[in-house]
DNA sequence: AGCACGCCGACT
DNA sequence: GTCGGCGTGCTC
């Protein structure tokens, strides 16, 4: 009887057996919808089988075997199965979130077939001088299509309002759709000579036959798109696909419209979690049946079905926003690495500040290094990094006199300048200044930070929000006062001493409405900003030509931080944030206000010296025995109740030395932030220096922790976790 | 995860 | 006497 074993969405590490009608075929990857429990539910086909564990009266039949859409590519779902196994995470889950919505429903998915235009017999007998003078872009199209048949992407390109006008010359009859036309070729606009090292790069990566992993080391500015957008155009000559994958969403539109630009009649789609169902489930299909060419996406499109792929690239890999952090718990950039190696083709890993686990791996040679020294883009020198040292110098609102002068001095210019504060730890909190009171959250372990524009006090891990106390909660006194520094308080600083300036503050607050962020950007581009004042958000994403000057707040909390990744992340950000300084005619400048102006971070920063910095964490790494010299998986737990998340841990923690296997099991500690949203947390750290050994380990110890009685308390494992 | 069954407290 | 609380167990 032949049986098909299918995974289902549900928290299970099995799959499910069904019977099939005789006369059925069902292949591997198929959809399907089965009965389960008492509810029908959609599932995917993973494997066939002649016999079943299960007695006979126990399974059921299929109720369809879905055939809208293509079977997934058996690569693909080795791929997920690989995932399932590595991240211990269940088979079905997996496998059901790696599809778009849309395909995780029963109803059926209509194929959008994309056409081609032509002309119409009308249309051909047309004379176009005779159309009316004031329709332009129709006359442009008729013009064009009497070449040869155009896709829409490459009509869009003719102008802007081209698909309105296509509507029109569809109505009259003189445009018709026919199928598209296989494009051997394709246009490469700009293409501009490369230098020799980049020359040498794109080389190495055309030549390499299978898999090869390449870390692109490139310092800002020196030109790894332009390496991306060669090595797209060479795989497309090949006939091949590409997958680039980006760390947030909030890039993908502008890169988009930039590979658009530089690929007109490429069939590019981007995928993220920022589309619609309906779109994305079509953007899916187009990368499914190779239609789309190039595929530009964030974490989740890696398991996009490309069955032409011939290239990886990451961009940015450094970026923390690749590792998954709920669900299934995977790093984008990983499984890629995978997927290219079991695809055999070369994948390039982008930053201009590896992360220490690819420099590591880049070291050992078992990624290439391709390094970009030069700059491409004028300024061609790199932004002067100053340090001030806070210890010594006078703070107005935790603004120094030689930052202040600096701002002055470019608002003289009518240049912008940049005041960028690391997120963590310079949230203003409100103080009593008389008792030492702090605005702490009931329902979690920190603090509660001040909002002043609706005299507000909010919790940023639970949500809490009240209102501001007149009086000191703790011995009534009224003089409470907000200690640290926010983006709001710098704001009022700024403004109070330089009253004339225009001050854009960009913050999670200021850019929460749809579109504010692109206003802003757009105000900034047009220079209507003096000043801005930002975090994070301000660090990536688009230059600001006018910009000359980047000043960072005291960012030290970073340098001692318990979370030993931290400092490697801040040299990052500021790698990162300092190369918005600089206009095509001068280099920028970047002002750090630092109690520790000798820190081997900052000399490496002023040096603009990312090796340096990196041998420096790895020394340290190795002495302390941290990745990437050991293998790490966290196992978190929260719960109502404070013994709760304890007591299970502690369970985990005896089952696993019971296993007795060569891993190390740390203890039982309270998580960084131990209460949140009235959940205690704690965790379990376990670590070893071989990938295999943890692996296996895990292997063993996750049926014990399925096992254990959980209660109402929550658990995750982390496999190579990046916050902890 | 859902959704059943199942055995003890406050209600028409 | 019933409605309903969420503990335990199963889903091919």
């Amino acid at each position: 009887m032949p049986i098909i074993r299918v995974a289902l969405d549900v928290p299970l590490s099995t799959l499910f057996d069904y019977v099939v009608e005789k006369n059925t075929e069902v292949i591997p990857g198929q959809r399907v919808l089965v009965p389960f429990g008492r509810k029908q539910v959609l599932g995917v086909a993973m494997e066939c089988v002649e016999q079943s564990e299960l007695s006979a009266a126990r399974i059921k039949p299929v109720t369809i075997v879905l055939d809208d859409v293509p079977p997934l590519p058996q690569e693909l779902l080795a791929l997920l199965r690989f995932c399932s196994d590595y991240y211990h995470h269940p088979l079905g889950i997996t496998v059901l979130s790696a599809l778009p919505t849309r395909l995780r429903a029963v109803e059926p998915v209509t194929v959008k077939q994309s056409l081609d235009y032509t002309l119409s017999p009308a249309g051909k007998a047309l004379d176009i001088a005779t159309l009316p003078k004031r329709r332009v872009v129709q006359q442009r199209i008729l013009q064009a299509l009497r070449e040869a048949p155009l896709s829409g992407a490459q009509l869009r390109n003719l102008s802007p309002s081209a698909p309105a006008a296509l509507k029109a010359l569809l109505e009259a009859g003189w445009v018709e759709t026919c199928a598209p036309e296989l494009r051997a070729t394709h246009t490469f606009n700009n293409a501009h000579a490369l230098t020799s090292e980049q020359q040498q790069a794109v080389d190495a990566v055309t030549q390499q036959t299978g898999y090869g992993c390449f870390l692109l080391h490139g310092i800002t500015g020196s030109g790894k798109t332009e390496i991306y957008v060669h090595l797209m155009h060479e795989m497309l000559q090949r006939g091949g696909q590409v997958l680039l994958l980006v760390p947030e969403i909030n890039l993908t539109p502008q890169l988009e419209n930039y590979f658009r630009s530089r690929f007109p009649d490429v069939d590019l789609v981007s995928l993220h979690s920022g589309l619609a169902d309906g779109e994305r489930a079509q953007n899916w299909l187009k990368a499914q049946s190779g239609e789309a060419r190039i595929v530009l996406g964030t974490r989740l499109s890696v398991f996009t079905p490309l069955p032409k792929l011939s290239l990886i690239l990451v961009d940015e890999e450094h970026d923390s926003s690749f590792k998954q952090q709920d669900g299934l718990r995977y790093s984008a950039r990983d499984v890629a690495i995978f997927r290219a190696n079991q695809r055999g083709v070369p994948i390039v890993l982008g930053s201009a500040t590896p992360s220490l686990e690819s420099w590591f791996n880049a070291q050992s040679g078992r990624y290439k290094l391709l390094k970009l020294t030069q700059r491409a883009v004028q300024p061609a020198t790199l932004p002067v990094v100053r340090c001030m040292d806070i210890t010594k110098l006078p703070l107005h609102e935790g603004l120094s006199e030689p930052l202040l002068t600096a701002i002055e001095t470019r608002l003289q210019r009518k240049e912008q300048s940049l005041i960028f504060i690391n997120r963590r730890g310079y949230a203003p909190v409100l103080m009593c200044t008389s008792c030492g009171w702090l605005s702490e959250c009931k329902h979690c372990a920190g603090k509660l930070v001040l909002h002043q524009k609706d005299r507000s006090l909010r919790c940023h891990h639970c949500g809490a929000q009240q209102r501001v106390p007149h009086a000191c909660p703790g011995c009534g006194d009224a003089d409470l006062k907000p200690v640290g520094i926010g983006t709001q308080r710098l704001e009022e600083t700024l403004q109070t001493r330089f009253p004339e300036a225009r001050i854009l503050r960009v913050d999670r607050d200021s850019t929460r409405n749809k579109g504010a962020w692109s206003a802003m950007r757009k105000q900034i581009h047009d220079g209507e900003a003096d000043i801005l004042i930002g975090t994070q958000m301000l660090a990536k994403g688009h230059d600001f030509p006018n910009l000359t000057l980047v000043g960072v707040i005291s960012p030290d909390g970073a340098l001692y931080s318990a979370d030993f990744r931290a400092s490697e992340k801040l040299f990052a950000q500021l790698t990162q944030v300092g190369g918005r300084a600089g206009r095509a005619d001068k280099a920028g400048e970047v002002i750090v206000q630092t109690a520790f102006p000798n820190h081997p971070l900052f000399q490496a920063l002023r040096a603009h010296d990312y090796e340096i910095w990196a041998q420096t964490l790895l020394a340290e790494r190795q002495m302390a025995g941290f990745p990437p010299f050991v293998y790490q998986a966290m196992l978190s737990a929260e719960g109502k109740q404070e013994s709760d998340a304890y007591i299970f841990l502690k369970q985990a923690r005896t089952a696993a030395m019971e296993l007795k296997m060569p891993v190390e099991v740390y203890g039982v500690v309270p998580a960084p932030m131990p209460k949140r949203a009235n959940h205690y947390r704690a965790q379990l750290l376990v670590q070893s220096d071989k990938r295999k050994a943890l692996g296996e380990f895990l292997r063993a110890w996750k049926p014990v922790l399925d096992a254990l009685p959980a209660g109402k308390l929550r658990w995750v494992l982390d496999v190579d976790p990046m916050e902890f």
